[in-house]
DNA sequence: TATTGTTATACTCTATAACTATA
DNA sequence: TATAGTTATAGAGTATAACAATA
């Protein structure tokens, strides 16, 4: 937007400057959390269901680069409020799928209500043209994410 | 860069997109990095400490949005290496400044290697032009941090 | 008394290792 | 025997609370 397209810094640069700037806003983002509300893991976790549908701990925890054991706890928690439900796998009895429940999609909406709202009004101080950069690029740290 | 201003989503939607996107960079990048390295909140003060010059706990966990008592854990374990020192105040005996050193330098780099050897692998299989839109939101992600 | 730093303790998130059950 | 899931345990990272020292 604001430089020409060529002129960019080494890719060295970047990285490094991009790794910072991200543990900064996490840590940030964390520090506006209200009690009880779910954590970045559990949130991710609700939102690929929503996405992708049914899964399996194991898909779950390639998706979000997890072991599946360290999954599993988030599952667990989620299971325990209700916020997800098992599923047999209809042809193997060794998986078993986990499905959004309805309460789980109003959950996800009001235990991180605290942080996207902390993250709203910050994105509001940001020029317009500043904003439309930062959303050209969110799908493509999406794709760093997935690389 | 691909879309005209003016046609952003809601800053809601940038939000939560955003909030995915960075949570699952940074649990990917985590993955990333070899046993020995540095974690994001170490490397994060030490880069802090070269951009800005010898600081206090207190003022360095301001500015990485932690608590004092959580600040001291890291730069004691930093100490603890030879990657920083302490100073004395010049005129106030309760605060200590913590100064970088030539080890602390190296060892930021050494120590951190893996992970921005990863994330520059990755934004190599970006377009140059996905780069470059890259690089701009950069400065932005860390103003939001700041907010 | 307000502020800087420290100590002690606990909680959250994720990992490794060992085990069970189904394929 | 390979794979999905579970259980148990441990480690890293950060928080809260109580304390000590200087201002």
């Amino acid at each position: 937007m604001t430089r020409p397209a060529g002129s960019s810094p080494a890719l060295d640069r970047i990285a490094a400057d991009l790794t910072l700037a991200l543990g900064q806003l996490l840590r940030r983002l964390r520090s506006e959390a209200h009690p009880g509300d779910l954590n970045l893991s559990q949130s991710s976790a609700l939102a690929r269901l929503e996405r992708e549908g049914p899964m399996t701990t194991a898909d779950l925890a390639r998706a979000e680069s997890m072991k599946p054991q360290s999954m599993k706890v988030i599952l667990a928690s989620l299971e325990e409020e209700g916020c997800v439900e098992r599923q047999p796998h209809p042809t193997d009895g060794r998986q078993i799928l986990f499905v959004l429940t309805p309460k789980g999609l109003e959950e996800r909406r009001r235990r991180t209500e605290a942080k996207r709202k902390w993250l709203v009004d910050a994105l509001g101080k940001l020029d317009p043209e500043e904003i439309d950069a930062l959303a050209s690029a969110i799908p493509l740290i999406r794709q760093l994410g997935d690389s």
